[in-house]
DNA sequence: GTCTATAGAAAGATAGAC
DNA sequence: GTCTATCTTTCTATAGAC
């Protein structure tokens, strides 16, 4: 009676175990940003517990760098056909951040973990090689570079009144006047040379 | 031998001490974010123990509320000659968070804060009483609550690049080709029906 | 490969002396 | 009115059993 069956271990897998935890801290991360989440909360989230945290990633600091390195390899928002670049922008801030199980935003994490100095130098590094870069690259005219980086920083902006703050105005205002009003500002950033 | 008169106290006096703590507050607030600065701290900064910070305030969260209120508390941005506003939102944006040792910023004190749920709430009243209630009522034409939300969301999306990340487009850029791209934004904003 | 148990640090808050 | 000292909780990280 004494057997400690009762007990549920996961299978040992490394690679999955692995990915689990890197998934859960993405999540995790987004959700309450780096100093809002602790370790036992991500391993937590991935079914097992804090130790293979470390044990995987080395520290909490560590794991950071892995999640943002993953959330921010997506930059499909800015690579690709500049003529739809507004409508891409547009939809990516009003549609498919609406109501639906939102997956990873990039943002997010990056607004809900700023604050913390660590985190930040870590996700400074990242923003201007995987975000700023491409969308420099996808303007033609002048000032590429200072309209990149409005572009981005009104993108980011939206989505922090938007989620973070939940303004009225751009969670339950009129849609379609929402969609044409941000629509003609991202269009003003990116045709105005 | 014994006597304690080396240990230095602080003159008695309460209104002084409260406000002193609540200057400390707000500038700590503002640098390291709800999360990224802890009662010592604060108190350290105002030259008393964390003893009376929650003897004046209660809590971490109640003065966090406290200092939010001052924080907000000027909303001349958004008030005043409606067809100066763009000048003045980029004047903001670019000269007065200069490099100089810059005052109390509020939008730096929310954005460092905003990760915490409770910060969170606390910031959401304010922020729509003090910002986007005035602004609303200076804008003319249609859609008025939606583009005083645009507006304010692309106002703190270029703080946030420019003092949090660091965009070097937005700090080391051509200031009069960045000045220009900026006030042009914002007057698309603001003009456009 | 994964767990339990715990060490060590730091936080918010409080009791009681002066 | 302000302090020192301490309680309690929570966090990251580690040691060692299985």
């Amino acid at each position: 009676m004494s057997q400690k069956l009762t007990i549920q271990k996961r299978p040992r897998n490394a690679g999955a175990t692995r990915e689990a935890i890197l998934q859960s801290a993405l999540a995790a991360f987004a959700r309450s940003g780096y100093d809002g989440v602790g370790v036992r909360e991500i391993a937590q989230g991935a079914g097992v517990t804090g130790v293979l945290v470390n044990r995987y990633f080395g520290s909490k600091e560590d794991l950071f760098s892995a999640a943002v390195e993953i959330a921010f390899s997506d930059d499909s928002l800015f690579t690709g056909d500049a003529s739809q670049l507004a409508t891409r922008l547009t939809d990516a801030v009003l549609v498919k951040t609406d109501k639906a199980a939102e997956p990873i935003d990039p943002l997010l994490l990056l607004l809900r973990s700023a604050s913390n100095p660590r985190a930040a130098t870590i996700l400074r590094d990242s923003i201007a090689s995987h975000f700023e870069r491409p969308l420099r690259s996808a303007l033609t005219g002048r000032n590429a570079n200072e309209r990149a980086a409005m572009i981005l920083s009104f993108f980011a902006g939206l989505q922090l009144f938007r989620k973070v703050i939940g303004a009225k105005a751009l969670t339950d205002g009129n849609r379609a006047d929402l969609y044409a009003s941000i629509m003609a500002a991202f269009q003003s950033m990116i045709g105005g040379g």
